[in-house]
DNA sequence: AAGACGTGGCC
DNA sequence: TGGCCAAGTCT
């Protein structure tokens, strides 16, 4: 091999995360090699915004159920709901269940490999988009998630943590991390949010087991505590989200259609019991049957027309 | 463009 | 104990 005659702009900071990557990664069951595009999707749905501890056996029963898009398709909404069991936010899984609907009728069963048709499908934003390009496709695609956006503001900029999201700004950042070829690409993007999963974490981040400590901005800056703005936590008892969440959970372990008292006893006010349960008609999570009872369901994709 | 949207574990 | 956090998306 003759060597390149211009040098190529590489960074240290990839490069030796993706070396880290390589010998310290998390054995996760949507790693291994014969795992599908469709299944690097389902994990991307179910991960956003949940403990991967609590995905992992949720994930194996899911993928030998429908180990396709259109098996999933095939399947109800009660079926899919039932599956998709307390991971929370249960709308993930009616877009999935939409999406698989989407890929099996209009990309022949094969998940799209594009990131602007990949976004054009329910439940898929910029993140999963990207993520299953990279993770399911081997392509090169910055991929913008919590972790990484944290690794990058520490890393990259020296700050203590990330701040509000600048869409454009961050993708370029993390970018310009990123070697042209496709398959080194993908794994600098798992190893990046690799690093913010386990090393780079959000509070005690573990420096001492860093693989780029002596590249990382923020330590050579002397960790700095961040100063910006949070993002307020949101709260959860008392709202609409806790009250969903009881009325689904009476809908999923009932075998049969559930008549409105049944729903009356898990909240005591009245109004937003019923404001929610209608949330959840709207939402395709609940349906109410003909005698007036209700139901896990919903639209299922295929039988509108 | 803030705020809604579940659930559970950790310190 | 209770705030904080966990591979976001949608409106």
């Amino acid at each position: 091999m003759t060597a390149p005659l211009r040098t190529v702009p590489t960074s240290p900071l990839g490069e030796r995360t993706a070396d880290w990557f390589r010998a310290e990664a998390r054995d996760l069951p949507w790693r291994r090699p014969d795992t599908t595009p469709w299944g690097v999707l389902v994990s991307e749905f179910m991960l956003q915004q949940t403990p991967v501890a609590r995905v992992e056996p949720v994930w194996e029963r899911w993928m030998a159920e429908w180990p396709v898009p259109s098996a999933l398709a095939a399947a109800s909404r009660p079926e899919v709901l039932r599956a998709w069991g307390k991971l929370g936010y249960p709308r993930r899984a009616a877009r999935l269940h939409e999406a698989a609907a989407a890929i099996a009728a209009q990309h022949g069963d094969r998940v799209p490999s594009d990131v602007e048709e990949l976004e054009a499908l329910p439940g898929i934003g910029s993140y999963t988009a990207r993520a299953v390009v990279a993770f399911g496709y081997g392509r090169r695609a910055p991929v913008v998630d919590t972790n990484v956006r944290r690794v990058v503001a520490r890393a990259v900029h020296g700050a203590g943590d990330a701040g509000p999201a600048r869409v454009k700004a961050d993708l370029a950042d993390v970018d310009a991390l990123l070697p042209r070829d496709d398959s080194a690409a993908a794994v600098v993007s798992a190893a990046l949010m690799e690093l913010g999963a386990v090393i780079c974490v959000a509070r005690n981040p573990r420096c001492g087991a860093c693989p780029v400590h002596a590249d990382c901005a923020w330590i050579a800056a002397g960790r700095p505590e961040y100063t910006g703005p949070r993002r307020p936590v949101q709260g959860f008892a008392g709202t609409d989200r806790q009250v969903r969440g009881k009325l689904l959970d009476v809908l999923r372990a009932a075998e049969a259609p559930v008549p409105k008292a049944a729903l009356d006893v898990v909240w005591s006010d009245g109004p937003q019991r019923d404001r929610c349960l209608d949330s959840l008609l709207v939402d395709g999570l609940a349906e109410q049957t003909a005698d007036g009872h209700f139901a896990l369901g919903g639209t299922t994709p295929g039988t509108t027309d």
